[in-house]
DNA sequence: CGGCTTTGACCTGCGC
DNA sequence: GCGCAGGTCAAAGCCG
């Protein structure tokens, strides 16, 4: 059963319960923000509702008292809609902010490219060198725009972007700085022959998935758009996540199956392969090893809607392939050696970037397990387990990317350049991905008022921080979001998870950061539905902040909302077979996805079978 | 009986 | 060119 069929049950719901003239009042008002019809005036409503109810005194007086508690109510939806006024009008400011210093990068880096141009024989190099970094949380690759040949005209790719649209996903990408064409470039440097990386996102492009068996090749030749993926063999970042779990599987919310074992020399453990199956054209794959500590390596994105859990590891793994993937491009100084480690503080999140080949086999030396990553394949190795790693820093930076010698690092952004994840006008929140998983960033550090890219901060934290307990966090930020309620330390890797995304969602700050991250994709015009004049407008126009934030939302929007594109991350665009209206949405609300009986699924989960 | 797992064969990329 | 290893396929078996 497609997810589409249990959105549709949610339309058929809404429908007769607006045919039902009788209806619940409390229903009807909710039914009248959800449309943002103007609602009717309480005289209306007391006339409806006393009518039948004049026969009496008493019942006057009671009907009197209803329409006190309708005008209440009434008062606090508008409280609650001047609320979430204010909410958008904060976002907006940090939107333009951000768009500031967005012009600001795209300056500076024009600047630098230029001065750069040497390094690279690509033609498409050029292109790339006005594209700018963003940090897209949540974004598919949703063109294959890198292995586009170069005759291909970019309005093919634009229709293509159009076609294919957003989808969740956390990565990081290169917006072209190209007015009208709403193309966004990932990472360049796979787009360098000798290259080997291919972006995480960039295999799921118009909903094809990607598969590197035969028959998909087959099928992809069929299509004729696939001559380009067959051109440049997909060798995608990796995401390595290394946790302590009893189970074959980690539970991460989503449905595996295995379709594969293999043992690897020199491990006495076989390596188990799995597949996404939630949605047949999901590219996601995972191979897992089982020792004391399972290795669970993530290939690709999802496309398609995950539950909550799924969702909070789906965007933390797309998250960390973003970090690799971007994080490659712009840390490696081009008068640093090549086999220095790199010790990063981007804008507050704490990598460790081995541009090297030497130092990633150290460090993968000393995780015999992670040694299935692909030598061609970056890796982001997440670790998740209470143990010290071995291999890190007194920084407590576990999030730590691997790279191999075929891992074109080529400079091309400076580390200073990406998002500033910090608010303005919020409070002091401090987060942090903390213990087992918790995204945290924190704005502590001022926000930056000059506008100075290399001073953007923000601290989101990925991996663990040794000396700092996860719920010692977890719960310091649940008291300053009262909307979240502290709860005992969680140390199953699925609670985790869930709460991080309580975090994630509960936060403004990070919705703003969230908001000025989609808009540097939404301002650009590479929706499918169109511009809607200015970025702001977009923004306010494309997200729906009731499914956004599910904590300013009592109740799911019955609106007809699909859910395209990849789920593992908190952005979706809609894709080639969205919904007219279907725009953007964040974080959306934990959706019955997967089936609890799966022995590889999350038995944590509450989900409901889909297919 | 349908779905999932197992497992041997096959394909492909890479190093020598 | 050959061999090895990683990765995938698909038939067979298992299980609820």
């Amino acid at each position: 059963m497609e997810f589409g069929s249990e959105r549709s049950g949610h339309e058929v719901k809404d429908e007769k319960r607006s045919e039902s003239s009788v209806g619940d009042e409390e229903d009807r008002r909710e039914q009248e923000i959800v449309t943002q019809e103007p609602p009717l005036s309480t005289t209306e409503r007391s006339t409806v509702e006393a009518g039948p109810n004049a026969s009496s005194l008493t019942k006057k007086e009671e009907a009197v008292d209803e329409l006190e508690v309708a005008k209440a109510e009434m008062g606090e939806v508008m409280e609650e809609n001047q609320r979430l006024k204010t909410c958008l009008n904060r976002i907006l400011n940090d939107y333009r902010a951000l768009q500031m210093q967005f012009h600001n990068i795209v300056e500076q880096e024009t600047k630098d490219s230029s001065d750069q141009k040497v390094n690279n024989n690509n033609d498409q190099y050029q292109i790339d060198e006005s594209n700018l970094v963003s940090l897209s949380l949540g974004r598919l690759p949703t063109r294959n725009n890198n292995k586009v040949p170069n005759n291909k005209p970019l309005k093919e790719e634009a229709e293509k972007e159009d076609k294919e649209g957003l989808s969740l996903g956390l990565d990081c990408k290169f917006e072209t700085s190209k007015s009208g064409i709403s193309t966004t470039e990932y990472l360049p440097i796979h787009q360098s022959p000798n290259n080997s990386v291919e972006e995480v996102p960039k295999e799921e492009a118009a909903g094809e998935s990607w598969q590197p068996g035969k028959g998909i090749k087959t099928a992809r030749d069929a299509t004729g758009e696939d001559e380009v993926s067959q051109q440049n063999p997909a060798k995608k970042a990796r995401v390595c996540v290394r946790a302590r779990c009893d189970t074959p599987t980690m539970n991460d919310g989503c449905q595996w199956r295995k379709y594969g074992q293999k043992i690897s020399k020199g491990n006495p453990c076989p390596r188990a392969y799995y597949r996404c199956t939630v949605a047949p054209s999901c590219p996601v794959q995972r191979c897992a090893q089982d020792m004391s500590i399972l290795f669970t390596t993530y290939e690709g994105n999802h496309n398609h809607p995950l539950p909550l859990s799924a969702t909070a590891m789906a965007s933390t793994t797309s998250a960390a392939a973003s970090m690799l993937l971007s994080g490659s491009s712009t840390s490696h100084s081009g008068t640093r050696p090549s086999t220095a480690m790199t010790t990063a503080d981007l804008h507050g999140m704490n990598f460790f970037l081995s541009d090297g080949s030497k130092l990633s086999k150290q460090y993968y030396l000393s995780h015999p397990a992670a040694l299935s990553s692909s030598p061609s394949h970056p890796t982001i190795t997440l670790d998740l387990t209470s143990n010290n790693n071995p291999s890190s820093s007194s920084s407590a930076a576990l999030v730590k990317f691997t790279s191999n010698s075929n891992y074109n690092n080529t400079q091309r952004y400076p580390l200073s350049t990406s998002l500033n994840f910090s608010s303005s006008e919020s409070n002091n929140a401090t987060t942090s991905w903390s213990n087992n998983g918790f995204l945290s960033y924190n704005n502590t550090l001022p926000y930056n008022s000059n506008r100075n890219v290399t001073n953007v901060l923000s601290n989101i934290n990925l991996g663990r921080q040794q000396q700092q307990p996860m719920e010692n966090i977890y719960n310091s930020y649940m008291q300053r979001n009262n909307n979240v309620p502290i709860s005992p330390p969680q140390h199953s890797l699925p609670d985790t998870i869930a709460a991080a995304t309580k975090v994630i969602t509960a936060d403004p700050n990070f919705q703003s950061a969230l908001a000025a991250a989609l808009t540097t994709i939404i301002g650009s015009g590479s929706t499918t539905q169109g511009n809607h004049g200015g970025a702001g407008e977009n923004l306010s126009q494309k997200m729906k902040w009731g499914e956004l934030f599910p904590s300013s939302s009592s109740a799911l929007p019955s609106s007809s909302t699909k859910v395209n594109g990849c789920a593992s991350s908190f952005l979706n665009k809609s894709a080639a077979n969205t919904q007219p209206g279907t725009a953007l949405m964040f974080l959306q609300p934990p959706l019955p996805l997967s089936s609890p009986k799966s022995a590889s699924g999350s038995p944590g989960d509450h989900i409901d079978k889909r297919n």
